[in-house]
DNA sequence: TTTTTTGCAAAAGGTTTGCAACACG
DNA sequence: CGTGTTGCAAACCTTTTGCAAAAAA
């Protein structure tokens, strides 16, 4: 059931331990954005330390395999950064959904044009492109 | 120099005290995102309580005076929700910039596109875009 | 006077840090 | 064996809550 992801870390230049792997598995089980504490509960079995989850996400996210997803949750999101998507998400409920297409076609000519207008930047990394709404169950509420 | 903010409060059905006041000078004053403790300084001399500040922006909020910025940032970030507008953030400093344009003319269209494929969702509110990226003066470092 | 707002102190979250013990390579 | 990783305890920082005093309408 669990891959091995071994070989991600050693091109990240991260020693290959348990809890690394263990972490990586919880990802690659539920993918969608999660929180250190959640991932805590998912291996509470293995007596893993908060702390540790923080530090191991933190690690991760600078070797690019993680990336941060903003909610507009309390605390910090992620999520394996394989490949190019967003999200639609609840603001009344843990809900959200993703989806593939970007904001396509016409993205990286608007970057640019905004680039040319900016007095402050000429590069940009990344960006972020969230919809907020209701889910339906909230709806009904 | 101050405007008189006192209708946009009573609209609101919000009491107009000096410490809203005061409040909403400092966003009228730099209009760009800020946070508690940033008004919390600017104000200093009206020795008001950081506590009072937090609650003076979370009713704001409630009463769509104020609109919650997304900029990955460690705290929370409001602005004047006046005019629709997006950011491009510095992820190493605190520099940013406003730009006007949406992903504009195909966003309407985009998001009924993502709610047809939604199973969860019927409803948008509202959408984050930000870009992110390094501002000249953090790239000569 | 009634209701809302404010200050103070304290608590609550989520996240980070220091240091020593441990484990990967 | 050396360096990177982990656990534990404690600190930290931002934000929230309870309660009584003060101010708005």
């Amino acid at each position: 059931m669990s891959k091995d992801f071994s070989n991600v870390l050693k091109e990240a230049n991260l020693k290959v331990t348990p809890t690394r792997l263990a972490v990586l598995n919880v990802f690659s089980g539920d993918c969608r954005p999660i929180n250190a504490e959640y991932i805590f509960e998912k291996l509470k079995a293995k007596k893993i330390n908060l702390v540790t989850v923080y530090r191991t996400l933190s690690s991760f996210e600078k070797s690019d395999i993680l990336k941060r997803v903003n909610l507009h949750k309390e605390s910090i999101y992620y999520e394996l950064d394989d490949h190019h998507h967003h999200h639609i998400v609840c603001t009344e409920c843990a809900e959200f959904e993703k989806f593939e297409g970007c904001i396509s076609t016409n993205l990286s000519s608007f970057s640019k044009e905004i680039l040319n207008k900016s007095k402050k930047f000429n590069m940009i990394k990344e960006h972020s492109f969230e919809f907020f709404g209701t889910c339906k169950k909230c709806l009904k509420k």
